[in-house]
DNA sequence: CGGTCTCTTGACGGAGTTCAAAGCTAGTGG
DNA sequence: CCACTAGCTTTGAACTCCGTCAAGAGACCG
């Protein structure tokens, strides 16, 4: 039924029959377009969305009116505000589809009731949520460490591929920087 | 035994006298003096702490040998590098005592067997993650949207009091600046 | 009290922003 | 399938925030 997330699953967890049918019954499957967006600054983060095929990203516009990107999700990560999510209180972020993208969303009172009904969902989802909050450490440590030209150098290393995929001027953003600044140092460093 | 984790475990799920029992059996209660390393960049990381009392940081040296603190943790906060704890790889950070602490360690092996033998743990620690990812999320935010005084006057004003607590340069570093821009931004916003 | 750690001050420099304008590219409709 | 347009990327000049360096003033601990 969804290949990518019960195979994603099970390399973490075994489920049983049972389970694996009220988990399929507790998502949506959505189809996105471009730049389609699933829920905007202001709004409430409805579920938790899976990416099953294409790629999110988080962003919100500061005080000057500009997009900040701060997270991109690809196939086989989840993505939500999760504060907005499990408050249901307006969120800081819009979340949008950078290009066709499928989803699998599992909405807040669904998941509730999956995780009551398949308590081996829980350790899925502790492991998911610890290895997310591990990414975000090292994160935070190469903004801490890097200059503007040595994270363009890291992402597009770690990332090869992924530029080509994503506008410039959403990588800028989230590399924290200006288009225009990074436009100079993919000048510098040769593309 | 642990009053302080088993109110925080409590506020979540409920525990059975069984698993509280394995739960105590699983910790190691660990006194702390004011800049005591609980591991050092390199080493590994061997638990998940629990602050019962005082105050942690983790931190690195960057390349030109100035600590960068990258996060705080108080009463009631879990603080470990995640990365090195699931693989039991060499740490990039350093975890150091900020004043006097107790902590409660959770060792990996513990951990893994504590969470076999008292599953409903499993949620408890899935919540926790998932906050702390959540945390990340709003934290990232302000990293992309403030300015280095309006990080300084958004933190003193969230955490009146943690101020006096810990040491300005150690604020300086985890608000990403230097110590020397602190003060200025101090002097300008009138302390 | 003496020495080390911490905080402050000020002059200077550089990484990165802002603004404006021109060149590209890709999607859309005819 | 081409032409047009809107959006994206590049360029360059002026500017600004914040880091660097160096030196002095407190403050805390043995």
């Amino acid at each position: 039924m969804y290949p990518n997330l019960e195979a994603h699953i099970a390399s973490f967890v075994k489920l049983q029959p049972a389970g694996l049918e009220i988990l399929r019954a507790s998502l949506k499957a959505t189809d996105l377009r471009k730049k389609e967006l699933l829920f905007r600054e202001g709004e409430i983060c409805r579920a938790d969305y899976f990416v099953d095929k294409g790629c999110l990203r988080m962003f919100f516009i500061d005080d000057k009116g500009t997009e900040r990107t701060t997270q991109f999700a690809i196939e086989n990560w989840w993505m939500a505000d999760y504060i907005s999510l499990e408050r249901q209180t307006a969120s800081g972020f819009s979340l949008q589809a950078v290009e066709a993208t499928r989803v699998l969303a599992l909405e807040r009172n669904a998941c509730e009731k999956l995780l009551t009904a398949v308590p081996a969902l829980e350790r899925y989802f502790r492991i998911i949520r610890q290895r997310a909050y591990a990414a975000s450490q090292v994160r935070m440590k190469y903004i801490y460490d890097f200059s503007g030209e040595e994270m363009y150098r890291h992402f597009s290393r770690s990332y090869p591929g992924f530029i080509q995929r994503v506008p410039q001027y959403m990588v800028a953003s989230f590399l924290g920087m200006t288009p225009e600044y990074l436009s100079e140092i993919r000048k510098r460093t040769g593309r």
